[in-house]
DNA sequence: CGCGTCATTGATGTGCATCAAGTGGTGTGG
DNA sequence: CCACACCACTTGATGCACATCAATGACGCG
């Protein structure tokens, strides 16, 4: 991020993503209804989010890794409306919003760099809808697994290999669609 | 929104509210693509935004009526990534971003408002994605029944009547279903 | 070695898409 | 006022994609 900042900004800066916070595999980070107060950067691990309704049916909305920030579904209503679990050992910056705004009203990139993050989010959910809505099942696991290892060859990996994080209910969860039907594509 | 202004900063307030724009029936609000540079809020009216695949097809991402924010998706690459249409002649306020981004920089409850509105978009796609995801067609049709006459109530309509603007196979194509499915549920 | 767990496979069932025919409403011209 | 064409909507028959269910096999672990 070369935003051209002074001496005390780069200060705040690293006073605001200098609280760390370990989650262990298969725990929460955040749960539904739970107070909202920080967004987090993820520096190591893997989660992901997922919301339900009344009757217990769970969605995957989304597969979070390093580099990624999560918690912006709280901000609405001061309360996180998903569950954000680890998928692996992990470890996230603690970025209290409150902090956060206040400095992004003083340092104009910071506030860019909010806005496209949010953004962003927003965009990736559509392309999740056009997954969702218009796609038949293989054309889902294929944009899946082209997306994650898009993603994953963007931080040094394997462009030809990779290894998910997640189970096969999980992602049979993200992309709508059962088990069974993931192996299917691929006949020995 | 009682914020606790002053007058200059009500006066700025109105001047980036106080372009407006006239769009009709039809005609697109802005195009997957183009250039970003505003927010529109719809003051009449009613939109679409949708999404196209290389292909050809296209999801419908939203309906979105008076007093909602229209052009997030254009924030994070500084081009608007879907398409917006009128459903009904509308009338829109411009709100240049830029200009935006400067006072919520000044008027802390404007900054909190615009992060409001972006994490409540989020959100809202969530509540789509486990539509699409796990619910199935009458139940689909249904959630997006109540949610609309929920919003219309909100702004003073009927709680048991509404009139539809969209055509059936935009609602088809939001739900991720044929229109044929769409008459089902309501045998004579 | 025996057990439990999970991936795989195939048989069957169901929800939804697709296709085609029928129905009714609306506007037009006679 | 009626006959007609056009359109959107409805309805039902058929087919396909995917879910469901049950059986089998691979692997790890006590």
């Amino acid at each position: 991020m070369p935003m051209g900042l002074d001496e005390k900004q780069l200060r705040r800066i690293d006073e605001i993503i200098a609280k760390r916070r370990k989650v262990e595999r298969g725990a929460p980070l955040y749960s539904n209804g739970e107070t909202f107060s920080s967004l987090y950067a993820i520096r190591t691990g893997f989660f992901k989010t997922c919301v339900t309704t009344e009757d217990g049916r769970e969605q995957v909305t989304g597969f979070q890794m390093a580099g990624e920030i999560i918690g912006l579904d709280g901000i609405v209503s001061d309360r996180y409306t998903c569950n954000a679990v680890a998928l692996e050992d992990a470890e996230v910056c603690v970025m209290p919003f409150d902090r956060l705004e206040e400095m992004s009203r003083e340092i104009t990139a910071l506030q860019h760099h909010v806005h496209k993050i949010m953004s962003r989010e927003i965009v990736r959910e559509h392309g999740v809808m056009l997954l969702l809505g218009s796609m038949r099942a293989e054309e889902r696991l294929a944009a899946f697994l082209l997306n994650l290892v898009q993603r994953l060859h963007a931080r040094g990996f394997s462009r030809t290999e990779m290894i998910l994080r997640m189970s096969r209910e999980e992602i049979g969860s993200y992309l709508g669609m059962k088990i069974e039907l993931l192996a299917v594509p691929f006949p020995s």
